[in-house]
DNA sequence: CTAACATGCAAGTAAAATATTGCATAATAA
DNA sequence: TTATTATGCAATATTTTACTTGCATGTTAG
């Protein structure tokens, strides 16, 4: 699969996007630390971290017994780039557009 | 689901963002000229375009048999606005730093 | 040393997404 | 008017995703 459908399939998750959420609030957590409060199992946190760095989304580091979490802004910014950029730029086009007719109609 | 989790969604699949593309090539295009040249049938397509529309990616509009399809970058402005351009700041806050630390060095 | 803790791995299940098949209907061209 | 075209609807098959269960292993605290 390529790169960018990853970070699109592994964003199409609501827990996953949490997870994120959650990572960007404070950095290198562990598994345990990231299963606190969902209401699912470990094991299903887990797959959804799979997820996440088979994304390059985060990155793992082992300390002892455990597995500390590191949001990678990266592909994100990739995809904004890549694919949702274009988009925007239509829109301000767009929107420009409008503007400047109400101003026309202005005078 | 909520609006944003329809969006994301819509945005997993890499079929549907080729229909995207395409539309943002050129607006306005019927169904028979979306299903041309991709490797599913008529019906499928469907599903994904009533996809898109659910998420309000696209709006349909019928002119006699044919139904046009016009492409909304709204949503795809928000997700940008609501979720996607938090994490580019920190992006940007980050490769701020780094440059500010490389800049010290040279001195 | 041993118990509690943090995690992994693998198999199985449930649910959702994707795609197909078959038939129906309305609009248009000949 | 009739054939062709553009589409819809619904049931079903297929594939993928999400989640669970059960057991195993290495690490650390007491």
């Amino acid at each position: 699969m390529k790169q960018i459908d990853k970070v699109f399939k592994a964003l199409a998750d609501p827990s996953r996007r949490a997870l994120l959420d959650r990572l960007h609030g404070k950095n290198g957590q562990t598994l345990t630390d990231l299963c606190a409060g969902l209401d699912m199992t470990r094991q299903a946190v887990t797959q959804h971290l799979g997820l996440l760095q088979e994304a390059n989304l985060i990155s793992v580091q082992w300390q002892g017994r455990e597995r500390l979490h590191y949001f990678n802004p990266v592909p994100i910014h990739d995809i904004y780039e890549r694919w949702i950029r274009k988009f925007e730029e239509q829109r301000l086009a767009a929107l420009h557009n409008f503007k400047t007719k109400l101003e026309r109609k202005a005078r």
